[in-house]
RNA sequence: GGUCACGUAGCUCAAAUGGAUAGAGCAACUGCCUUCUAAGCAGUAGGUUACAGGUUCAAAUCCUGUCGUGAUCACCA
């Protein structure tokens, strides 16, 4: 067998060099061959035929002849339209295949090790984790696996929100109905517990609104007796009222409890968590600072803004006129210590997409200040999951929250489960298929695109999910028993093996494997990822349909078989944890 | 109203950034378990890519306009 063989895509750029004599080569557009046509992948030649000037079929087929030659007729090609397809032919195939059983065919490390902090969840301290968190964190997790995973430093961060109005309102409603009980004695998740109360003002809140219409004095709508209540509790806060700061200590203590649970179900972990409370007062500084240089104005009430009309913003408010923070206050204060603290190239922000406003101008503010590193910062924007009804923010009370989910595909997943497995009782699978269910359902959509999300469907256990991969995947390791236990092992590579149509395919999709994850880390996407998983066990259990792949009887083709069962495998594990999903050996 | 996204099969999503005859999964219908896991495989049906123009060899993709959906334009977070 000729394993001396470099890729197409590098022959040709040679053969046109060698050709035409044109250095540099023009940009050549590559593709997969599509399905419809032979082949295995596809030089366009319409812009290459404009760049050099020459008719298409005489560039067709002088780069053809080159390559074919090249490769010693291990691979043809033929020119349809404007499009030059390579047909791999069987050596080549077994090429590809010894290539891929090589470690280090995973081990893709496409830029050079740079220090990336992804920052994502992002809670606030009053109310559990609901769906739009969900989908925050599991893109999140997913995109700081990735690009790890191809030799990148990550640092993940969340910034938790444990300061302000929305903080006190909690506070306030258990100050006055919480009778000193606390989760423990109400057997509740702390986080939910908290929540309780949150939605407790808001309710108690809507009511005082409705007397006061009724009173015909709706003016004072933001000015219920209960809001003004928690409007004292802040400026006690502010003032660091001792029984005050302990009451939020302890409540806040109750949901990060909450939070951490949560987290850990779903399998996430962060370098660092910061409190908005530690740092809601570095950006006045900067804010000062930018005053004092005549960037920003102030208004005769104190209150400070810039002005960025010219370049198509608004005004902006920076502090307000009692001198306290907005969000664009601290947010310029965190990413100027995120800089100062750390060396970053890349600084990641994984926030809704309802902000993308906010941080078009945080990041223009911060050039304006001059900072050299603003470039570096990337606002990843994600799309809203909405419920069939429309909005899911719209009524107190009744979001989804994410351990309510969780347990929900835990619940399925066990129904399901003892319905179909071989197996007998086995807990942990529940988890690792509900819970795969739903990160698959999440992840395999595209970010900056709408998530509608039936709860009463809820998510399919089979189809395009996780599940249906996990299975292959599981299928795949039974094979793989099988293999040990009838077959010598052999070295296919000493033997004359010829590919059948379906092994092509299938060989054809997985040498895909590089480029999907180098993409998926480029564009910062994990859906990619997801999607391509998917063909992968598609293909094989198309392949697994059609031929018998283990058997007793022949040995060489069983362990050909062997090295793809094992290359499948690798890239089913691989993918489907990158996007935090776990695989079962027996399902 | 200004700005920014998005609009693909009945439903949920793809389409490697401008490439070939727009692909999957649900749901519906038809076949396939005496054979390595049927949570599977094969097949049928489903489309003027919201609409109208434009750019070029080539448009779901880029430009303009219209319509629709959502976000945002707070001394809220």
């Amino acid at each position: 067998m000729n394993d001396n063989f470099q890729s197409v895509e590098k022959t040709v750029k040679e053969s046109i060099i060698h050709i035409y004599n044109t250095i540099p080569c023009p940009k050549l557009y590559f593709q997969y061959t599509k399905k419809t046509y032979k082949g295995d992948i596809t030089l366009v030649l319409f812009p290459l035929s404009k760049q050099l000037h020459r008719p298409i079929k005489e560039i067709g087929e002088n780069i053809g002849l080159y390559v074919m030659e090249k490769f010693k007729k291990n691979v043809f090609y033929s020119i349809v339209g404007g499009f030059l397809n390579f047909i791999y032919q069987n050596d080549y195939y077994l090429f590809l295949l010894k290539k891929m059983i090589h470690p280090r065919f995973y081990q893709i490390t496409i830029d050079k090790t740079k220090n990336i902090m992804i920052e994502y969840s992002s809670p606030n301290a009053n109310k559990p984790l609901h769906l739009g968190h969900l989908r925050n964190i599991l893109i999140g997790s997913s995109i700081a696996n990735i690009l790890k995973f191809v030799g990148n430093h990550i640092i993940q961060i969340q910034m938790i929100n444990d300061r302000g109005i929305h903080i006190c309102k909690s506070m306030i409603a258990w100050k006055k109905f919480g009778h000193g009980k606390n989760p423990t004695n109400n057997k509740m998740k702390g986080d939910h517990f908290v929540g309780k109360y949150y939605n407790l003002f808001n309710q108690i809140h809507q009511q005082e609104v409705e007397e006061l219409i009724q009173k015909k004095q709706e003016n004072q709508r933001l000015d219920t007796s209960i809001l003004k209540e928690a409007r004292i509790l802040l400026k006690k806060w502010e003032e660091k009222e001792v029984e005050t700061r302990n009451l939020w200590k302890k409540m806040n203590r109750w949901v990060y409890d909450g939070f951490s649970e949560t987290y850990k179900k779903l399998g996430v972990y962060f370098d660092k968590t910061e409190y908005e409370s530690n740092i809601y007062k570095i950006g006045k500084k900067i804010v000062q600072k930018g005053l004092n240089q005549g960037l920003f104005f102030k208004k005769e009430d104190g209150s400070i803004w810039i002005d960025l009309e010219k370049e198509g913003f608004d005004k902006k408010l920076l502090l307000r006129s009692d001198q306290t923070s907005v969000y664009m206050t601290q947010d310029l204060g965190t990413a100027i210590e995120r800089f100062q603290k750390y060396n970053i190239h890349k600084l990641i922000y994984v926030v809704g997409n309802e902000q993308n406003y906010h941080f078009q101008v945080l990041f223009k503010i911060l050039k304006c200040l001059g900072f050299p590193w603003v470039h570096k910062l990337y606002h990843l924007s994600y799309d809203m999951v909405t419920l069939p009804g429309g909005k899911m923010k719209s009524r107190e009370g009744n979001v989804v929250t994410a351990d309510s989910l969780i347990k929900k595909m835990h619940e399925i997943a066990k129904k399901r489960f003892l319905t179909r497995s071989k197996k007998t009782e086995y807990e942990e699978s529940y988890n690792i298929i509900g819970l795969g269910a739903l990160k698959y359902h999440f992840l395999k959509v595209d970010p900056k695109k709408e998530i509608i999300f039936h709860p009463e469907k809820s998510i399919d256990l089979k189809g395009k999910t996780s599940t249906y991969i996990q299975y292959t995947y599981s299928r795949i390791r039974s094979l793989e028993k099988r293999f040990y236990n009838i077959c010598k092992i052999i070295n296919v590579f000493c033997h004359k093996v010829l590919f059948s149509e379906y092994d092509k395919k299938v060989i054809k999709i997985l040498q895909q494997y590089p480029s999907i994850l180098k993409k998926s880390s480029k564009d910062l996407n994990p859906s990619l990822l997801a999607n391509y998983v998917y063909d992968v066990s598609k293909i094989f259990n198309n392949l697994y349909q059609n031929k018998r792949l283990i058997n007793s009887v022949n040995t060489l083709y069983s362990n050909v078989y062997m090295h793809i069962l094992h290359i499948i495998g690798n890239i089913l594990k691989y993918g489907m944890n990158l996007l935090g999903i776990n695989m079962i050996d027996q399902m």
